[in-house]
DNA sequence: TTCTTTTTTTGATATATGTCAAAAGAGATT
DNA sequence: AATCTCTTTTGACATATATCAAAAAAAGAA
């Protein structure tokens, strides 16, 4: 961020907390708000066909927030629920833009977190192209090792792409 | 786009003629142009163990350009070939931005851009959860029903993740 | 046309993963 | 401790897809 912003951004930026299971961002619903997250767990997610799909974890020092929506500024297909009790970092989106907005460096900080996203989303579809399940779980523990511990299997399944029978065989085998 | 700017752009876009196979966009390298294809096809690829991955295929009326390197301003690890004699027409990037930098509205458009690569890559996300090799074939070909007559089989096998020879048997089961 | 190269198809077999059902384990509640 | 609920593991079997090798077909070059 730059510098000289930062004592202004800091002023925009509230704590707060909330219990496990609290629902942070509601599927189909605007997000104006970016997480980050001191201690817990968020998930999203989204539904199909039934399922529940888990599309990502943030842990401690993870950022997270319904990123289809704060790129459209329309309703968000994805949804946020906290699966620990959670202290997290809060910022509005618009009073971020706002003030940012009033500084010609703003754009190159949007475009990098855009493009960030962008890039992990290409990362994934990656995994499934050359990765097996096996491997894609290996990848996912070594990126977020405390996951597996904290999270059910059902959820890491549903991220992964198998089923949580498969998951559970993978996981005794290593 | 903004109407009044219309006129303005259109005479940022130069219409170009290439051979079959020319390289439209090397691997590696910054992009500054944005394409739409007029006839022909583009293929974007990249190189991974060895592999030749296809990405995305721009046929007629499609818009294509290295968008990792478009958002980032780096190099980018895709490139572009093309399948077929082409017509196309391409835009500076930077030519663009520098008008539209004048104009209020500009950021959204350049948003919608971004957006629009971004739901396209979490729907293919989406197809490696949901579908099998035949569905995923399926909606390939409903997305784009002439790829099939006009490219190879182990570019199209590629896209989907699977060998030649299951795409084989696939297109023979129809 | 004929020859050569590239692409596609086919067959046999191996491996990865899914499905369904049931058992085992863990945590919370009484 | 006994019960209840939710999560994880296990087993048997089915299906999807990969791998390797070879044959057939199509496309390009001479």
């Amino acid at each position: 961020m730059p510098p000289d912003l930062t004592a202004e951004i800091l002023g925009l930026i509230t704590e707060e907390k909330y219990k496990k299971n609290h629902i942070l961002h509601k599927e189909g619903t605007t997000c104006n708000y970016i997480y980050i997250v001191k201690t817990g767990i968020a998930r999203t997610f989204y539904h199909k066909e039934e399922k529940d799909i888990s599309v990502h974890f943030a842990l401690e020092g993870d950022v997270t927030t319904a990123i289809d929506s704060l790129i459209s500024r329309e309703k968000s297909r994805y949804g946020i629920e906290l699966l620990e009790d959670c202290e997290l970092k809060v910022i509005s989106y618009r009073e971020l833009q706002t003030l940012l907005s009033k500084y010609p460096q703003y754009e190159e900080y949007i475009r990098a977190i855009i493009l960030h996203s962008y890039v992990q989303l290409a990362n994934r579809v990656e995994e499934f192209l050359f990765f097996n399940a096996k491997e894609r779980y290996d990848n996912l523990i070594k990126e977020k090792p405390k996951l597996l511990q904290r999270v059910n299997l059902g959820h890491i399944s549903s991220y992964l792409g198998i089923t949580q029978e498969t998951l559970s065989r993978i996981r005794k085998s290593v």
